[in-house]
DNA sequence: CAATCGACGCAGCAATCGACGCAACCTCAG
DNA sequence: CTGAGGTTGCGTCGATTGCTGCGTCGATTG
């Protein structure tokens, strides 16, 4: 496997990037195959894909490009590459520089210098969270002000990179815990892929891909142990599909060792009664994302229960106002959620 | 036939190219006699036949030439290898003719064709038969003959115990692996709910439920280092809803080593063609549990996409002979499945 | 003497090149 | 809240590069 040389579309298609972005990123960032000829097809090699992975790597975690870039030039060579291979002849070999936007200055003895223009200088040290920048335009997810991790998490969405999402998720939720890891990472990224899937018919996959690993992640905060019985019902309302918004609460429960039982998406009526009546819960919450005529009838249904739920409670924005009876919580939000539930827990 | 060294003409004529493209493949690929030396004649054996035959394959699928080979380089000496089906005459069909259309030609009836139905030798293990035998009676499931895992599991699952289905299948994972798991007790319950509720229109929450922990257990299966770029897109059908069978198969292949990439349910033709076009995915995989007017349309785009695959399967019950074009796997166990696919990931 | 061999050349085509532009996003000033 | 300014990913365009299959040629092989 010696000289396994990359052509540029080969390497943007492992990569998941368009084949334009890495000529960009090689002319705008000097990212680009050590040794190439201008005119001449781009070879990467394992090397220059090394660099690329780490950029990549690092905007996904919320880094500017600019940044990231500079950060991944100056990845480790691989030992036994004598002094930087670059006769002094070549023209304009790596095109650094990166404000004007046509301004292409050769900068004489570019080697291995290379300062970042960004505001630091350069501190050298993996400091992995420098501050972010803008963030790019093109394949991008609207997202406004958010903290990074949520920014990579949208990058790693883009590019498909379950794994990364995984990881980044993960780690919200150990280092803030869930509630924050929902409300200001997975949230802001769902409802900006859900706008952009709005605005355009695309990125489907984008968003069935996110939900999946965020359900996974959910899933795998630890549940309190088997003994306490669950005395919380979680459902989605008929025809709802989507109980994402469920699963975070059940983790967000579960983390203070409150148990739930988890219904998944589309319960009809019947099944939602068959569940109260076979497992008593002293809460029920039934979820709906949209508004759909039989919402009235299901929340009626379980109000009218012959063992009704001490507290039964209306969440998501599907609900209407006359579809809500006397006695019947409404939710809409995390935490206001779990601050109820709490006190039914007891 | 067994030694039957054939020469460079012979083989010329009976793969349908001409026998320069034969000496350029050696010199170019080093895709020629294993044994040859130079100057003399060269003697193509059984296997070096083979190999041209895979060469053939892919590139007529639209694999480029350069990869094609490198591929058929490494393939392995099948023991049991179908015999290459083509009446040794052939003297029109070979389209000598000079320039012309050269290139790429669709040809219908693309003789070397060999495996492409790999799947043929399987109905191995798997034969899910949940069969139907005395009935338990009550609020059973009906199961037949299996495991008393499955059984529990069963229970726990008409009992809405979450908890306890997770434990239950957390231990046959970890005791017999994913594909026994899955095979010996998922699937059994699976399909033994499925039936109930289709008898009697009730324990969809069942259903529900179970399916989630099914596909909690199995995202928990730890995937490979985030290293090693996924080159397998495991996804569903368009208006396809379940993928637990996808999700059983990207646990099986993690648990090899070997990461995957798996879309949600309800891929969109555009969508399954943005992700090919943006990850370059040496295998795909389409999920289907049910026929669909659009599956055959789904299948022959991503067969004519720009960069097929290397290997392209049809997975699940949905698919229906017509459906399926030249070249594409079929598969319906999950034991033929991660036999296949191990292949590619090499 | 027919079939092959290695070397060379050629034409078609897909991939890629550089340049340019666009649209979207973010920041910051007003 | 609005608008200007900067950043960034990527689509598009005409030109170029280079891969690919195969014909041709003089020399060998069987």
């Amino acid at each position: 496997m010696a000289d396994e040389a990359l052509s540029a579309g080969a390497v943007a298609r492992r990569l998941g990037v368009a084949v334009t972005t890495l000529r960009t990123w090689h002319q705008r960032y000097g990212l680009g195959p050590s040794r190439h000829v201008p005119g001449q097809h781009r070879r990467y090699t394992a090397q220059d894909l090394n660099r690329l992975e780490v950029m990549l790597r690092l905007t996904s975690q919320g880094v500017a490009p600019a940044e990231a870039a500079a950060w991944a030039r100056r990845t480790p060579v691989p030992a036994v590459v004598s002094a930087p291979v670059l006769p002094p002849d070549v023209p304009s070999p790596t095109p650094i520089l990166g404000s004007g936007a046509s301004g292409r200055a050769p900068m004489p003895g570019d080697g291995p210098d290379i300062s970042s223009r960004a505001p630091g200088p350069d501190f050298s040290g993996p400091a992995p969270v420098p501050g972010h920048g803008p963030d790019g335009g093109g394949l991008a997810i609207p997202l406004g002000p958010v903290v990074p991790a949520a920014r990579g998490l949208a990058r790693a969405a883009m590019r498909l990179d379950a794994a990364l999402m995984r990881d980044i998720l993960a780690a919200a939720v150990v280092e803030t815990g869930v509630v924050t890891a929902w409300n200001e990472v997975a949230l802001p990224v769902l409802t900006g892929i859900g706008e952009r899937y709005e605005a355009t018919r695309r990125f489907v996959e984008v968003e069935h891909l996110l939900s999946r690993c965020v359900t996974e992640v959910l899933s795998a905060v630890p549940r309190p142990p088997t003994a306490t019985t669950p005395r919380i019902l979680l459902a989605a309302a008929d025809e709802e599909q989507h109980i994402l918004p469920l699963e975070a609460l059940a983790a967000a429960l579960a983390e203070e060792g409150i148990p739930t039982r988890l219904l998944g998406a589309r319960v009809p009526p019947q099944a939602l009664e068959d569940a109260i009546s076979r497992t008593g819960p002293t809460a029920v919450v039934l979820w709906s994302s949209i508004p759909h005529p039989s919402n009235a009838t299901q929340l009626a249904r379980v109000a009218t229960h012959p063992h009704p739920p001490l507290l039964l409670a209306a969440a998501g924005p599907g609900w209407q106002q006359p579809d809500i009876p006397e006695g019947v919580a409404r939710l809409t939000a995390l935490i206001p959620a779990l601050n109820l539930l709490r006190t039914v827990a007891a």
